[in-house]
RNA sequence: GUGGGAUUAGCUCAGUUGGUUAGAGUGCCAGAUUGUGGCUCUGGAGGUCGUGGGUUCGAUUCCCAUAUCCCACCCCA
């Protein structure tokens, strides 16, 4: 029996190793210049857990968790996301008591059933951040500010950012009662899933995608004109806020977001080359959740970005990612060579110079084969006449004219001082070195 | 949960209007007078033609089911 992955899951495989490391790098760096400290969470938490943090109307607590009983009986589930996860770590670990603002960040893989699709898997990586305490909109900046730096260090230019407002529980109430009124009319106008959601959520409808709703949606009330006076100066503050950070945004009414405990500001990046999965990165307030999971009422705001989708726009805007870090040298040797080969390379190794050598048996041609395919920077042979000596040709495999005679005792030093070097001022350490 | 397309060698794909030992390119291993790679030539390994049923004298090919992949609805990152 063949055994697959698993649906919706894949391999990460070295030829594509680069780019997740390169992207995992820059975002813990641009992190640590804000300050935000990275938290490692569970991979499965207690099913209650995500009913409250996600909220148990959400199609993703209700359809896409997995969930499992473990021995003892309880009800278990794979994180489908990672905020819910940091607040309860939060809160376990009396982070409430640290100076404010907590500022977090994590890279976490993230679990969802649902049917897979370009941009869409079941099991997903994001990167994510929280920060706990603070109840102002310049937080709010600061996190998109932290997204725009993060996309613009990666290289990637083109990206759009869309901010909406849908207010605290006050007045997104007063509002869904007027957006309610305004549909009722067309309510058998609606597609068959909104006219669903005309009692279950009802803001949902408006980021509809059907024709026939957005139609309909176009003049309706927003939940942007309806905010409460708390909630317009936090907004209007938040615009402020980006202006002065020169920052480009469009005010997108439409942005609803289906997670249960956002309030206030929400935000999306979006890309047009991730098929129909568009956001790459997706985040806001939610100054309710903390209290909703059984802490104290703390003001909080985050972000979630779908690494997958990440990868796929840098690759369609063709924006370089660095690759691996080749071998540095090639050691080859003939039968007699071969025990000071093997010592040598041990050595060159412990001193930390990236070094490859056969374990085949092979020819020396086939050796030399193989160095060539192995993307080797140089190649050394190692034969009786060598080791005797201490002296051997060091040869470029790139540049084959490049061929210098260094003693062995050197070998270390000078790798160490041309390894990660660009090849063009290699040539001038290697002639110091050459006899 | 619902649709459309696909599945043949490690990878990219031909092919068979149903008929003996199923092909190419590429990759892998080896060799081309036992000390210097990328080109070329030769040889080799590698496939129960996604899986399970059915029709048939005979199925990789036709039919049904199922799994997986890709795309879309929905939802989200």
């Amino acid at each position: 029996m063949k055994i697959n992955a698993p649906k919706g899951t894949r391999d990460i495989l070295p030829g594509e190793i680069a780019g997740w490391q390169h992207v995992e790098r820059v975002f813990a760096d641009v992190c640590a210049r804000y300050g935000y400290q990275e938290i490692r969470i569970p991979t499965f938490e207690q099913t209650d857990l995500f009913e409250r943090g996600v909220g148990d109307t959400t199609d993703i607590v209700q359809k896409e968790m997995y969930t499992f009983e473990d021995k003892g009986g309880r009800s278990m589930s794979l994180r489908p996301e990672g905020t819910a996860g940091v607040v309860r770590s939060f809160l376990e670990n009396g982070m409430a008591s640290l100076p404010s603002p907590v500022r977090l960040y994590y890279n976490i893989t993230a679990f969802r059933y649902e049917n897979v699709q370009k941009g869409r898997y079941r099991e997903f990586h994001q990167f994510g951040v929280e920060a706990f305490g603070a109840q102002g909109p310049a937080i709010d900046a600061e996190l998109i500010s932290m997204l725009d730096l993060y996309f613009k260090s990666l290289g990637l230019e083109k990206t759009s950012l869309r901010i909406n407002s849908i207010g605290c529980p006050q007045c997104r109430g007063e509002y869904q009662q007027k957006l309610k009124a305004f549909l009722e009319p067309h309510l058998s106008e609606l597609c068959g899933n909104c006219q669903e959601r005309f009692n279950k959520n009802p803001l949902r409808i408006i980021d509809c995608k059907e024709d026939q709703c957005q139609a309909i949606t176009a003049d309706a009330p927003t939940q942007l004109d309806h905010l409460c006076p708390d909630c317009q100066i936090h907004f209007d503050g938040l615009k402020d806020q980006l202006d002065a950070l020169a920052l480009d945004y469009t005010i997108d009414p439409r942005i609803v977001r289906g997670l249960d405990y956002y309030t206030r500001t929400v935000f999306e990046f979006i890309s047009d080359h991730v098929g129909t999965q568009g956001t790459i990165c997706g985040g806001g307030r939610y100054d309710g959740l903390i209290a909703e999971v059984g802490g104290p009422q703390t003001p909080g705001i985050g972000f979630a970005l779908g690494v997958e989708r990440l990868l796929m726009e840098l690759e369609a805007q063709s924006v370089p990612l660095l690759a691996a870090r080749p071998i540095t040298l090639y050691l080859a040797y003939l039968g007699g060579g071969e025990m000071a080969a093997r010592s040598i390379c041990y050595r060159l190794r412990k001193k930390g110079i990236r070094v490859d050598t056969d374990l085949m048996n092979r020819s020396l041609k086939a050796q030399m084969k193989f160095a060539g395919k192995s993307g080797a920077e140089f190649i050394m042979v190692l034969g009786e006449d060598e080791i005797e000596s201490g002296q051997a040709s060091l040869r470029s495999l790139a540049r084959r004219e490049v061929e210098t005679i260094v003693r062995l005792d050197d070998l270390a030093a000078l790798l160490l001082d041309i390894q990660d070097m660009p090849a063009e001022q290699q040539d001038q350490v290697i002639n110091h070195y050459s006899l």
